[in-house]
DNA sequence: AATATCAGAATGTCCTGACAAAGTTGTTCG
DNA sequence: CGAACAACTTTGTCAGGACATTCTGATATT
């Protein structure tokens, strides 16, 4: 038995602005998610289909299913030939973005603040030469951070830049979010390899974390590369579990 | 500078099969993931562009660029306007998929078994019943698993699951894996929404994972939806973190 | 009443065509 | 020689068209 479809009102597109620079399929996407997190579509719903969509709206029909496809990658719709679009039962999540710490905190509202504790010009070893793309031996910035949410500490973040980087400053990096940084030199962050774990804490990240001796951690090691592919930074980083998980939306293609 | 980008050879699809119901757009970027995994297309280099291998090879541009889409959202290649695709560097990694551990310890060879510790006919508390989409007080099947690699304890696995499926028993439980199982029901599992963590093992963890007490466990909350939308599973497991990771690739959109 | 078949509905795949935007390279001018 | 501009290259966006596949509901048959 399948659900009646949900047409959509005849005003719903009536915002998109077709001479602004933001693609089409991206405005539709967009204005489908606000209906769908603010149950105008509800759990469950199916959506009107994407032919109808296209010749109601004036859209063709690529740009329609471009849109829903984003939002079928977000986990937010499924589809199924002869049924249509649905949308997912379940509670709408934040999903983990390629942003940094800094970056999720400020968007969460939990005021971000850092302190340098470490800041050095070192050499790569294997590890860093390998994750890097550097040669062993090769100039690099090491940097450990302890980022604070609402000034309670939440991970010790422990990076590794080439040396195009190396002359990140102790202030710039206490003041700014590390992509951040990397954007200003025109730096796009494209790609994350991250590999999330748990161990137990070290003695100075108890310190640091104000956790007991011992304690698990989340823990992530990450490389992110740039628009051309290149390695720009790599990262070890401990989180403190009680106050910070990973949230992930896996969806099968 | 620009890296002069590598043409690929005549016979390069040559096993490509217009007849297979494999999509053409899949065929090929499965021929080209090969080539970048075996370093035909080695790290950095530059793509012959879509325009040409869509005219030398005789397929529609949509469809090579489908194709290459599917490498860039692995993060495998990178695009840019004016430049050109190009292969990412850094080691080409497994990346988490939606399958179950089962199926990812068969693919990586680490032979799964299964002891099943919990299987009862249960009712849901309002966390199920809000991660089901079921009523409170519904009924469902708690399951509580051992899983091992190649012998060594694993993980623990507990599942819940609606009462459709509630007619699992522990002997199909302890050899298939769950995921096996919903499929033999016609149940596709299109979504899954994680949150992974870390904690203390409780007592009885750290010993069916034979880990000292109160050790460190990488932990993941998941619930699984259909092609429906609909939530088929809920499960919260628990890892032996020397054992076990989740690597995950982020590519920004 | 139960089963099989067919038609309609909706997504999935592939193609052709056109224009826009971002980056590099080559040419011209001061 | 360096800067500015133009041309070229390559990806990005959008449209329109056609056919294939999967699913459901209606109808026909037993």
């Amino acid at each position: 038995m399948v659900q009646p479809e949900t047409v959509l009102p005849a005003d719903f597109f009536l915002e998109l602005d077709r001479s602004s620079p933001m693609p089409l399929y991206h405005q539709i996407s967009t204005r489908l998610e606000r209906a769908i997190r603010d149950q105008t579509l509800p759990a469950g719903a199916r959506l009107e289909n994407e032919v109808s969509v296209g010749q109601r709206f004036g859209f063709s029909r690529p740009t329609v299913r471009r849109a829903i496809q984003e939002l079928v990658d977000k986990g937010l719709l499924v589809r199924r030939r002869g049924i249509g679009t649905q949308v997912v039962h379940g509670q709408v999540t934040r999903n983990v973005e390629l942003t940094s710490l800094y970056e999720d905190l400020s968007q969460t509202g939990q005021n971000p603040t850092t302190t340098v504790v470490r800041h050095e010009i070192g050499t790569a070893d294997e590890t860093i030469a390998n994750a890097l793309g550097v040669a062993v031996g090769d100039r690099v910035l090491h940097v450990t951070r302890v980022r604070y949410a609402d000034g309670v500490p939440l991970a010790v973040l422990d990076n590794t830049l080439p040396s195009e980087f190396a002359d990140f400053t102790k202030d710039e990096l206490a003041n700014r979010g590390l992509y951040q940084l990397l954007r200003t030199r025109g730096t796009t962050m494209k790609i994350a390899k991250q590999q999330i774990g748990a161990r137990s804490a070290t003695m100075s990240e108890s310190e640091l974390l104000s956790l007991p001796r011992n304690a698990a951690v989340l823990t992530m090691k990450r490389t992110a590369f740039d628009s051309s592919g290149r390695a720009v930074e790599h990262g070890q980083h401990c989180y403190s579990p009680d106050l910070y998980t990973f949230e992930i939306t896996l969806v099968d293609k």
